[in-house]
DNA sequence: CTGAAAGCGCTTACAG
DNA sequence: CTGAAAGCGCTTACAG
């Protein structure tokens, strides 16, 4: 171990500020933090020469005595990796680029079967958002007892959330295929263990019971947490009696391999089947047809849950928010009007 | 500002357990970072204790006294945000989960206009991977004075690297392709701006030339930096005399945009064009038909920079080394034998 | 084997 | 308006 090797260029400090201005640190670190009325020709003159010499505070120095670490931590089930195809990436890279103007770093960090914080215990943030519904309620209720948090796409009483309206999106969804003259709508997820999927499925639900079309159990299929979850769930839909005429799809990646086994059985999309995802991913725009979806505005999403943990930051005492993002029905080529054949 | 309100909650320290032992603060750190001989009656006692009190070091005072943060850096250039479509995520992701297992919580974040690193400059962090080339000659020398790196897909005389042998793959992918039978082989990319792409654009070159074909300037496109890149540079390539029976592009996802405007010119793939990729990102296995491609293994490659970073950390003077990382052509069915009408 | 002291780089009452 | 002192929570020579 080498450890004198980067202590060689010992980084400058207040106290060299000091030194060359001919002032006491404490003075420096008033000047610069503009605290305390003072003159504005030292204040000046310290600023100016910090500037030149590069200083930059040392934030284990300054958060030791703040009780600021200057970062905050953005947490997300392992489950979720690889975020690449991940609903949460876009809201992940909205927190760490709202953060950074405001001088906030962002430590990204996975959980693994509901391990404690450690970057919370070892004080590297001042506050957490909590993405997704794997976030155990024990695990959030204890954070908060140190830290001001803030949930995504999850909810749990008494604590600030960012929640996306999946009943209304996936209502109107629905609604939109019933427009299209659909009456056998099938509902695809990969689970329902997870409370946005069971909020889109409760979507689905009341679209169909306010048209008056009845529930069909055979209509609805769970495909699992897996790849090839959406063609394993469209082979129990074919197995039913009656055949879809149009296909709700909890979510994008699960349409799309929904899309492929259509395909796969020799049929089209949307001439015989009609497919409409929801979350509108990337691949929305990727796959043939072009998937018809539901909008999420992840981004959005995502420059809120700094701004509300920002604002915890600031002042913890603040009552509970949750705030419930619209979404907006996306119409691309993977829907139509009722199949022929099948009418 | 309400400052007092988690500070309420006092964090339990090194004191606290100093106290409830009978010992001094400084016994109790020794014990718990197992240096010094020490009675092992005391040594357990303490840990017991520790554990207990659920203790965990304030990693701002530890780093401050230590000189080391226990974290490292991430940093990506903005313009490959959103990460969702990034060849980049799984590398991140992959220094985040071997990171972690080592004690090591990872900064993620996002350079603009090459502004000087903040979180090196604040002691935040005791490493960095530097990612992409659109990281400066200049920033990645200048941060090397006062901290390791580790340079991923980009390279620079001195410095630790891990690459990807994007000259080998692009190779292999056409003489692939020229085994099929194909002669008229297009190339298209993004932008020759990239080294990777100007690397994959070096194999291309040599396996024509290794096989005795001419290169066409008329079969090489570049569409530029944006959506639709991949529709672009296909109209500049029909645009001339010689149309191509197959066409290497220099990214998948640009991959998949081409094969969108060969669909659109009414063609097919791969039977009147094949089209191969590079990265074997999640869209190949997404777009129709399926896309032959060059896997990189970013997931080790993420692996190895954080374990390369990890090592310099622990002794800086150890003298760079380059990684390069082989690729895999992987067959799928956007390839196919040289088309017959062309023949 | 263990304690007391000094120090890491900063901030913040407290004097003057 | 500005300096000296104490303290944030830890580690590390230095004594004993």
């Amino acid at each position: 171990m080498i450890d004198w090797y980067y202590d060689l260029i010992m980084a400058i400090t207040i106290k060299d500020i000091a030194k060359r201005v001919g002032v006491a640190p404490s003075t420096v670190s008033r000047a610069l933090n503009g605290r305390g009325r003072m003159s504005s020709v030292t204040r000046e003159k310290i600023r100016q020469v910090a500037q030149e010499l590069g200083y930059y505070p040392n934030m284990l120095a300054k958060g030791l005595t703040t009780r600021k670490a200057g970062s905050v931590g953005v947490v997300i089930d392992r489950r979720h990796i690889p975020v690449e195809r991940s609903f949460y990436s876009p809201i992940i890279e909205a927190i760490e680029s709202t953060a950074t103007p405001h001088g906030y770093h962002v430590i990204f960090a996975t959980l693994k079967n509901h391990s404690s914080l450690k970057i919370v215990k070892e004080r590297k943030v001042d506050g957490v958002v909590l993405i997704g519904t794997d976030i155990s309620d024990e695990l959030a209720s204890s954070l908060l007892e140190e830290i001001p948090i803030v949930l995504v796409d999850n909810h749990l009483q008494g604590v600030d959330s960012i929640a996306v309206d999946n009943f209304g999106g996936a209502y109107r969804a629905v609604e939109y295929l019933i427009e299209l003259g659909h009456r056998k709508i099938g509902f695809v997820t990969e689970t329902m263990r997870d409370l946005s999927f069971r909020e889109r499925f409760a979507g689905y639900q009341e679209a169909l019971k306010k048209y008056g079309i009845k529930l069909d159990e055979q209509l609805i299929a769970e495909g699992g947490r897996r790849r090839g979850s959406g063609s394993i769930a469209l082979e129990k839909l074919f197995e039913g009696k009656t055949l879809p005429t149009a296909i709700f799809v909890a979510n994008d990646y699960t349409a799309v391999e929904v899309i492929w086994a259509i395909k796969a059985a020799g049929l089209n999309v949307p001439e015989d089947i009609s497919v409409v995802g929801f979350d509108d991913n990337d691949i929305a725009r990727i796959v043939d047809p072009l998937l018809t979806t539901v909008h999420v505005p992840r981004k959005r999403m995502g420059e809120e849950a700094f701004r509300r943990l920002l604002a915890l930051i600031g002042d913890p005492t603040l009552s509970p928010t949750k705030i419930v993002f619209p979404t907006e029905l996306v119409i691309r080529d993977s829907s139509g009007y009722k199949a022929r054949s099948t009418s």
